[in-house]
DNA sequence: ATTATTTTGTTTCCTTGTCAACAAAAATAT
DNA sequence: ATATTTTTGTTGACAAGGAAACAAAATAAT
């Protein structure tokens, strides 16, 4: 395994370590709802007109799924939608207030989580944050050039917030 | 959003991209073969008797999940199973021939996506890989004493390879 | 040695997400 | 203006994986 193998694998431990750990505190705070409504309830709140092709877009998830999402969310009154007086085809949604409560759990969790790692992120100086964050650029606009080599298919295509 | 939250969702969308990028040529080269049956062939290709609980561990999958895709396997004739003479109840698995070319084809794409990338690899100096190594290292022995002090439940946590 | 506990693998039921087909509305072409 | 194409959201059929219950074998306890 060389070098490149390596820190992708570490990243990878790193990262699946993390959720596990985040997700037993998060669920059980947040008992009743599914990591994938939560994760919806995130996103409604903090974007505006929120409706499902943007939804599907950000989570890389097909319409169909969003769609059986946001109706869960729906029944539960977790959120309400709205449609625009000029557009008769899209729908969009918002939190309820019960919504909203959900939402803020969910932050403060987040919250929390950030606090217990800053030690961690508290050591790391700036030029070693600098070093990462040239790497990821490199790497993601390479990458980007290799995406658009191959033939873009943007109806496939991550299209990230 | 702070200095931790951007490092760890940069790293995520990096991440991102890459399996998306790879996926389709993966799926193009190995037709008929689905993902978790390919994954499954490399870890048997490189490990020596691999069971269904060590498979499950590995890809932090059930033993049921598992149990289904070995079957599948053995069904198509890509692997075989086989038990050592003082162990009735644990059942190992090897490729077959058959199972040996699928091997060969997924760790050559693997090659050609490294040499892909090889060139954003290729500009970090050693100081930004070592210093990316420490922060890694500092992060997972973080973590592993969160998870320590959380009251550790061995039968569902991670046990990496 | 016998009993109790743990490990291993399988199966059934359930949930979640994808895919494909569809209708309604909007955007584009002609 | 009308016809065609694209976008948006929903639904039903299907596949993948998780949870739980189970039997068989191995291990530990007594």
């Amino acid at each position: 395994m060389n070098q490149q193998e390596r820190i992708l694998e570490e990243f990878r431990a790193v990262f699946n370590k993390l959720v596990w750990l985040n997700r037993s505190e998060m669920e059980e705070a947040l008992k009743g709802h599914k990591p994938s409504e939560v994760h919806a309830i995130e996103y409604i709140g903090k974007h505006s007109d929120p409706n499902v092709t943007r939804l599907a877009e950000a989570f890389y998830m097909t319409r169909g799924a969003i769609s059986k999402i946001t109706k869960k969310l729906l029944d539960k009154g977790l959120i309400e939608s709205y449609q625009s007086p000029d557009n008769k085809k899209e729908i969009y949604f918002k939190l309820t207030a019960q919504g909203r409560e959900v939402f803020e759990i969910h932050e403060n969790l987040h919250r929390s989580f950030r606090e217990r790692d800053d030690a961690v992120f508290e050591k790391i100086t700036d030029e070693q944050f600098e070093s990462m964050s040239r790497f990821l650029d490199a790497y993601t606009r390479h990458l980007d050039t290799e995406i658009h080599k191959q033939g873009i298919r943007p109806e496939d295509g991550p299209t990230p917030e």
